[in-house]
DNA sequence: TAGTCACATGAAGCTGAATTCACATTCATG
DNA sequence: CATGAATGTGAATTCAGCTTCATGTGACTA
């Protein structure tokens, strides 16, 4: 966690502050990210850092800790306030777009973010491993608790469909991450991809 | 490329490091996995090392094309023998599973695999430069072939769906790879996944 | 004015990993 | 054996980044 010294900046330097390590870490993993490159995008003393942080790790978990936040939110909205009334395709559909609408207008985050969830460096194991209740384990709940409602046939392997509704999940993100002109295309696309697995999925 | 007198050296030593090489950049990503790491695997001197290979680079590069060219033979033998005439979900249905007995057979090159896809190390990036023509772009060709042949039907975006595509393939190859214990399950997962997207893509 | 506090600064130091280099050893050949 | 070319070796060097530290500055208080 930050120090005092940095809640009690500035807003504007700690956001020019936040904005180059954002850059930073969307530019490079973990390793190549440089505090250096952190220093002079935000055009602090190197030793200001260090009163700010405890060091390089310190800053990229309290940045990963940010995107998490922002993006709870995001599926916040439509999700968490209507739990399990929902039919689990639409649920799904209310994920995803949550998910998209996170990626259109935070790039950069999901580039933090992907790299993070793929990278083998020790930090990041080391942070997943105290959120694994997220995500993975997340999906697996929905989709046996779809199973017992009946939204989903039975003879699939939960483990696998939320490795798989997950997987795609992140597919989705990248591709609009990458893909900058497609805005209006984006929702259609996700129905379609709904419907894809829904005609898969369900009983 | 291994510099002449790499080639030179006896089988059971060129594998001794290989081997060790396979393991460090398995166990690591790129800039974790050190030259160290693998000269004390292989039990050679650090000056060997660097008669022949350029350097860490140019190990990293032999080990990606040693995978590639491993991982094609998989393919290759269902798929490329029977070019344009399988049904797309059958052909589909063969690349994953020739991946999926890629990944069983050969874990630690899918992770180094895997690691290499994801990473965002300008080495990576380099390689990954000059071979895009593969897998996205493949599967993009496969998609618009089997639109234009009426395998799949035609309101579905090509690009998006390699990705889809490919990403699901990847998931595929995680899961089987994390979960060790489920042999005689794998193929059944395989059929109901091609089943899910079929039903999904089909004319 | 002097004292104190909070924050700022960048040169200097530290660290770990890649790479080099001067010397040692092996081995095929005459 | 003698020779030297190829190969092996690991201590020393280099280098890039992270981190510390001694010192500077300005604002507020007594």
């Amino acid at each position: 966690m930050p120090k005092e010294t940095f809640y009690n900046l500035s807003d504007v330097k700690k956001n020019k502050i936040l904005d180059a390590a954002i850059d930073e870490f969307a530019e490079n993993d973990y390793h190549q990210a440089n505090v250096t490159g952190v220093i002079e995008k935000s055009g602090i003393a190197s030793g200001s850092f260090y009163q700010y942080f405890d060091g390089k790790k310190d800053l990229y978990k309290y940045l990963i800790g940010i995107i998490l936040k922002r993006k709870l939110k995001y599926l916040n909205k439509e999700v968490m306030n209507s739990p399990e009334q929902l039919n689990f395709f639409d649920l799904l559909r209310q994920l995803y777009k949550g998910g998209i609408q996170f990626a259109e207008e935070n790039p950069r985050l999901v580039a933090i973010g992907n790299n993070f969830i793929n990278s083998k460096s020790k930090v990041c194991i080391d942070i997943r491993e105290k959120q694994k209740p997220m995500s993975n384990q997340y999906f697996e709940k929905l989709i046996k608790y779809a199973i017992k409602k009946g939204d989903v046939k039975k003879d699939i392997d939960p483990a696998f469909t939320a490795k798989f509704l997950t997987s795609v999940n992140y597919a989705l993100s990248d591709f609009i991450y990458a893909e900058e002109g497609l805005k209006e295309n984006t929702m259609v696309i996700i129905d379609d991809l709904i419907n894809i697995i829904e005609s898969g999925l369900k009983k």
